[in-house]
DNA sequence: CCTTCCGTTAGGCTC
DNA sequence: GAGCCTAGCGGAAGG
């Protein structure tokens, strides 16, 4: 097997599983991880060379230029399928699902926060996952994180909230909505006034699932 | 089929080729793309369950704690097979290689730069890529990126600037070696004092490979 | 054990 | 079309 495009990869003789799709898709499997040892997207060219007792097995494509090359000495077991499927696919537990979660029930971040925008666009980059007004007038910008949050989204939040003094003229509270910050981010959180609110990707499913359930009511 | 764990998903029917491997990793994969619909990694206990001529497979882990679940309706074709591949993979032109490549070759920064250290630890947190000494005898820190640097890259390496001229009194010059450079992140990069150096993994990988023929002889 | 960094990251969405 | 961000990211290496 030898590979070539964005990088280049080399794999000896051994046991493979190779599939092929109908969309130009090629996945090259060994008999263990779960994933490929290699691979092309779809959209590929096929080739087949056969030499020497050898069946040489290519797949290329352009953009970006890269190919695929297998070579079989031995074939245990040739399938051919013809496959149809249509189902849709649903993945829950985003880090959209999570912003969608507060916006729907925002007490989960502060009793009385009110949403306001949702993507509000900042004065340098980037945007801020939820901005709102908690229950005393002040601004709050929400920053959502799927996973432990780090130092470096501390930074961000911390950017933005600057970007906002210098605009609104006030200085908005901070939260970082996460399921815990990294040990390592906690000084700086505490440095630069941001608070930690403990939300979970599983937490907010299961808020979206009863307002679904809810809106199938009215 | 139906995934809960770090998320949650849901699909409905169709043609599916399902993949469990010894090592306790399954795949699931639908007609088209080269990623699996659906996957668990290896570690896998697997359990089988049959009612009302449907087969259900199910397939849990811990830590994290998640389990997919899959149910036939109808089956094609079964193999079981028992593969062997003791290989070795090798990968070229990453971002290591372009290190060892820059310091095989320093000229492909900068004609006259010549590496004292790699990986050397600063102050703070984290580590220069390169660190050398220019033809007119000033500090060289080197960053390399596989892809287009961003301004997150040009900050960072602006930080290892300001580490290295604490500590050695001087402040070293910055080269950010990569392919190329984000747009947005040009003007902080002039602004702090960064300078482009365009070298490609392709470009590395090939430098590497002549080093390794002339080695060969020696 | 926690953290950081790299990947042929892929894929989606916006400007 | 290019830039930018998220991911069930996974996996490895280092502290």
């Amino acid at each position: 097997m030898a590979y070539e495009g964005r990088a280049a990869s080399k794999l000896g003789k051994g046991d493979r599983i190779l599939i092929v799709k109908s969309d130009g898709s090629v996945l090259l499997h060994r008999p263990f991880g779960y994933e490929a040892a290699n691979w092309q997207s779809s959209g590929c060219r096929f080739e087949i060379d056969q030499s020497n007792d050898e069946l040489l097995f290519k797949a290329t494509r352009s953009k970006p230029v890269e190919g695929l090359a297998v070579t079989f000495t031995k074939i245990f077991e040739v399938s051919v399928l013809e496959l149809s499927d249509e189902a849709e696919f649903v993945m829950h537990a985003t880090e959209e699902d999570m912003k969608r979660a507060i916006l729907s029930q925002p007490s989960i971040v502060e009793e009385g926060f009110r949403p306001i925008e949702d993507e509000r666009p900042t004065g340098r980059s980037g945007f801020i996952d939820v901005f709102g007004m908690d229950a005393n007038g002040n601004f709050v910008v929400v920053e959502t994180k799927r996973k432990a949050a780090t130092a470096e989204d501390i930074k961000q939040l911390s950017d933005y909230v600057n970007s906002i003094q210098e605009e609104m003229g006030r200085r908005p509270r901070a939260f970082i909505a996460a399921p815990s910050v990294q040990r390592s981010a906690t000084q700086i959180m505490r440095r630069l006034g941001v608070e930690f609110r403990c939300v979970t990707p599983q937490q907010c499913r299961r808020i979206l699932q009863r307002k679904n359930s809810l809106d199938r009511f009215s």
